[in-house]
DNA sequence: ATGGCATGACAATCATGA
C-alpha cells in the first residue's frame, strides 16, 4: 500500500488549522509531524482533527515549541510505544514526539534555532542534536523501518540555502551542524528529498521580512530522513510550496515522502 | 545600519524565530 508521510512547520497551530485543515483535506496524507505548535496540551485541537479524520498524538507548552504527529484514523495503526521527551536529556522544551505505528517507527522533531554561533543556544542545539544522534542509533536497532521528520533547523549543502556565500558560517549553515547533520546520515539515514531529481531552488523556508518568498530566497531546513530500509520504498520526497502562497502563512512549507509499504 | 515580519504573552513592549 501507499504511505504518504509529511513534516510541517506551521508557526501555531491555532492561528494555522485552517490551513492545515484545508490540507489534510485535499492530500489526505497518512502521517504528518507538526512543529512549533505553541499550544499547552488542553488546548490541543483534538475535535476539528477528528472530524476530518486524524488522530494525534502531541506534546506542546505554553508560547513555543510543541510538536504532533497526526494520523488518518482510518488508514494508520493505533499509535503505540508514545514518546514525548528526548531519552537521556533533561529538557524543559517540547520538542520530540515518538511513536510505532504497525511496524513503522516516526520521530517528530523541532530542532533547537540556535540563534548565534557561539550562543548559549548554539550550544543547546549541538548538545540536544548530540543527544538526538545517541538515541537514534539505539532507535534504529529495534525499529528497521524508522522515519525522522521535521524541522531540523539545519541547511546541510550549498544548494540547500539561496546564497551560500552570505550564509556560509551562520547559524543553521555553519560547519558543526552540517557536521551533526551527516552525523545523524551516518546513523544509516538518507535524505529522501535527495533521492530524487529535484527543481532548482527547492527550499522549505523563506523569511516574512524582504519579499523572501516571492524572490526565492530561501533554505531548506526541513527534512524527512529514511532508514535505509524505508528509503528503498520511497518512491517520491516533494516540497509543496503552495500553502506558503496563501494569505497568513507559515514560513515554512510542508515536504512530503510517499513510501511504498 | 542588526531593521525587516510574525506569533504569543501581556497590556507597551518584549522574547523568539531562522
Amino acid at each position: 500500500m501507499q504511505l504518504k508521510l509529511a513534516t510541517w512547520n506551521v508557526n501555531s497551530l491555532k492561528v494555522r488549522l485552517p490551513h492545515l485543515l484545508d490540507w489534510l483535506s485535499t492530500h489526505r496524507v497518512d502521517i504528518v509531524c507538526l512543529q512549533e505548535t505553541k499550544l499547552v496540551d488542553e488546548n490541543f485541537p483534538l475535535g476539528p482533527l477528528d472530524e476530518a479524520g486524524y488522530s494525534a498524538t502531541y506534546v506542546g507548552q505554553k508560547t513555543y515549541n510543541g510538536v504532533a504527529l497526526l494520523t488518518r484514523s482510518d488508514s494508520v495503526a493505533p499509535a503505540r510505544e508514545i514518546v514525548t521527551a528526548l531519552p537521556g536529556f533533561d529538557d524543559q522544551q517540547k520538542r520530540l514526539v515518538a511513536a510505532t505505528f504497525g511496524d513503522l517507527r516516526v520521530v517528530c522533531a523541532y530542532f533547537p534555532n540556535g540563534q548565534a554561533v557561539g550562543s548559549e543556544k548554539y550550544d543547546y542545539k549541538l548538545r540536544w542534536i548530540a543527544a538526538l544522534t545517541t538515541w537514534l542509533r539505539a532507535e534504529l536497532s529495534r525499529h528497521p523501518r524508522l522515519a525522522l521528520a521535521g524541522d531540523f533547523n539545519i541547511a546541510p549543502e550549498d544548494r540547500d540555502v539561496h546564497d551560500p556565500k552570505a550564509w556560509a558560517g551562520q547559524v543553521l549553515f555553519s560547519e558543526p551542524e552540517k557536521q551533526a547533520f551527516r552525523d545523524l546520515l551516518a546513523l544509516g539515514l538518507v535524505d529522501s528529498f535527495r533521492q530524487f531529481e529535484q527543481p532548482e531552488r527547492s527550499y522549505t523556508w523563506w523569511d516574512y521580512r524582504m519579499q523572501a518568498f516571492r524572490r526565492k530566497m530561501g533554505l531548506r531546513i526541513d527534512h524527512i530522513l529514511l532508514s535505509a530500509e524505508l528509503a528503498k520504498k520511497c518512491t517520491a520526497c516533494d516540497i509543496d510550496v503552495e500553502p506558503r502562497r496563501r494569505e497568513q502563512p507559515s514560513d515554512h512549507a510542508p515536504v512530503i515522502a510517499t513510501l511504498s509499504v
